[in-house]
DNA sequence: ACGATGCGTTTAGAATTATCAACACTCTTA
DNA sequence: TAAGAGTGTTGATAATTCTAAACGCATCGT
């Protein structure tokens, strides 16, 4: 893990870095790649201290292992920025009117194709009648409490565990009439912000 | 020339092969790339031959001679099969109603994205030895006149309704050594200015 | 025809990299 | 706490790659 921490501008060139990181993203020790790789686990470790320079082939040899292949290894980025796991605490809030609280994951992560809200209904929140409308496809499913969702013509009720999937060009709102706030995770595809 | 005619799948995990065809699309030899690279022409030799297999930081050096990155060298297509010439029996018609005729260049290639210029060149003139350079990929078309076009290794002299499509690092030339203009309309993405 | 030039290839030896086995260190577990 | 299995690192040696200089083969100009 504290490998992990290392900067990503180190990348471009740092070849030993690189498939250090690689390795371990993967989870796998020096020893159990080079058992895969065919080849020892002491030429891993040299590699990854750029104490040598590894032929193509021994190179290629130790991918085929994960595997990966060379232009991915020399093309992906490994960027350590883009962080797994996210503590409840670093979740970047959203403001979305006064009784409704969406916390977002991974806020900074660029080009995703996916974005994930924590959600908390104050009881009498309601995100209004003039329906929301984007692009997309969007899904959850409630953790706590009730919530009324409108989807189209459609309208239901779901309580803890319920759950639902529509495309977010049609017409849709939450409400929460209830006294409980309700909390409900969502996830949609693109962002819509 | 003769190497261009290898197949494409050999590029996959031919590093030798690869680097040959790079090197003659880019019209270097190999003791001028080797000069410029600070590695002796008998290395490139061996590497080309598929003989040895280089060393990370010897690829990167005879790579950088070129210039091109690692990645590039990995992940472009350097497929021959994208033919840099078309005669004018080659452009692709498409209808577009009843009086427009629509002649497309190199209607096979994927995923470009271009815009496009009219040209004039006067007799003699010359875009240089300093052979150009730049991001993206261009290509032409001749309307009258004629045009001697080098790219990398390969010159042609092109007439009225012949084309090119090349990327434009590979280094590149425009001469008009004749006595009448040529008109020339080309396109390039992104664009250069 | 001829030498001069430029090309890619080859070979012996210097330089670099990979292997094998041992080492130091951190855990876990009895 | 001590044994055992896990980890990454290191040193001597074997294997591979790179260099330097020569070779064979074309092409060009005189």
């Amino acid at each position: 893990m504290a490998a992990l921490e290392q900067a990503d501008e180190a990348l471009s060139e740092d070849i030993g870095t690189r498939l250090r990181m690689v390795r371990q993203i993967y989870g796998l020790t020096q020893r159990e790649l080079a058992r895969r790789a065919g080849v020892t686990n002491g030429a891993i470790s040299l590699i990854e201290q750029n104490r040598v320079s590894p032929s193509i082939s021994s190179l290629k040899k130790i991918l085929d292992g994960i595997p990966l292949s060379l232009a991915d290894f020399f093309t992906l980025n490994f960027s350590p920025s883009e962080n797994v796991f996210y503590a409840a605490s670093e979740l970047t809030e959203i403001a979305f009117g006064q009784n409704i609280s969406l916390r977002m994951v991974g806020r900074s992560i660029k080009d995703r194709a996916l974005q994930m809200l924590y959600e908390t209904y104050q009881p009498g929140a309601d995100t209004g009648e003039a329906m929301l409308r984007h692009h997309g496809e969007e899904c959850g499913i409630v953790i706590s409490g009730s919530l009324i969702v409108t989807v189209g013509a459609q309208e239901k009720e779901l309580a803890a565990g319920d759950a639902y999937y529509f495309r977010s060009d049609i017409p849709h709102r939450f409400r929460n009439p209830h006294a409980a706030p309700c909390i409900l995770v969502s996830a949609n595809s693109p962002p819509s912000f």
